[in-house]
DNA sequence: TTTATATACGATAAAATTTGTCGTATATAG
DNA sequence: CTATATACGACAAATTTTATCGTATATAAA
């Protein structure tokens, strides 16, 4: 529990390898995956969710890859992983409505309070702090 | 990714429920999971493994069941989830140290940082912070 | 214009983890 | 004795995560 998932641990690492690469140069999926042993496909899909969501650029054709387009210092990792795998809570009663548990629940209040502690946690820290 | 499991939920409910009934009574597995709606079997397992981590005392035989051993203002969150479900960390390349990916893995440093914040975090609140 | 390389993306499968159930043993109050 | 409750291991179902496959599209370069 408490972990985050093999998606972001790929999306930073291929963020972080792109920030320290020569400014505007491309990196392809093919040359991150194999750099990093990530299963090719994989990172080719996460990289094309994070090109949907404008943070990085997407250059088609051969000699193609991605580069970053967003400034980084400007995205906190609690947007940065609601991007990548929807809203951030420690239990889903936050989003789903329909716990029939609700009534009886006993910690609802109390969890609320942790789980602003870590919002307000990963709000303050930005993608930069990470991949730099 | 960065949930609590249901184990801990259940765990949680059932504590909050031993701190508010009257001082020194006893609650049953079976009068727990009813109210709340948990699995009865399931409740059992969580509250036998609270009973061996002395956090409850167990009380065998009809009339039997369990209360509130520890001093919950004396156990850190991050204590008893490590109870619960081993050690916390946002990968588990910080336990197994057999990750191929090691040498090549450019985040470790950075995640690390995180980790510790959130560790800080749990460190900071107790037991009875939540089930008050 | 053809070819090779790279992104785009939905469908599906495999693996891992979480969640829940079952059966049986033991303790003990009444 | 008997009924009720804890103790605990084995197993099964469900869910989530992780990975693979197939096909389409774009484009640079020969």
């Amino acid at each position: 529990m408490l972990k985050i998932t093999r998606k972001v641990e790929y999306a930073l690492i291929a963020l972080r390898h792109m920030q320290q690469a020569p400014k505007s140069s491309i990196s392809s999926a093919n040359e991150i995956a194999s750099k990093y042993g990530i299963p090719q496909h994989l990172l080719a899909k996460i990289l094309q969710q994070m090109a949907r969501d404008s943070i990085i650029q997407a250059i088609k054709g051969p000699a193609g890859g991605y580069k970053i387009k967003a400034d980084l210092k400007k995205i906190s990792l609690k947007d940065f992983f609601e991007k990548l795998e929807g809203p951030l809570g420690l239990m889903d009663c936050y989003f789903n409505t329909d716990c029939m548990q609700m009534k009886s629940c006993n910690i609802l209040t109390p969890i609320q309070r942790i789980n602003q502690n870590m919002r307000d946690m990963f709000s303050k820290t930005t993608l930069m702090e990470i991949t730099q």
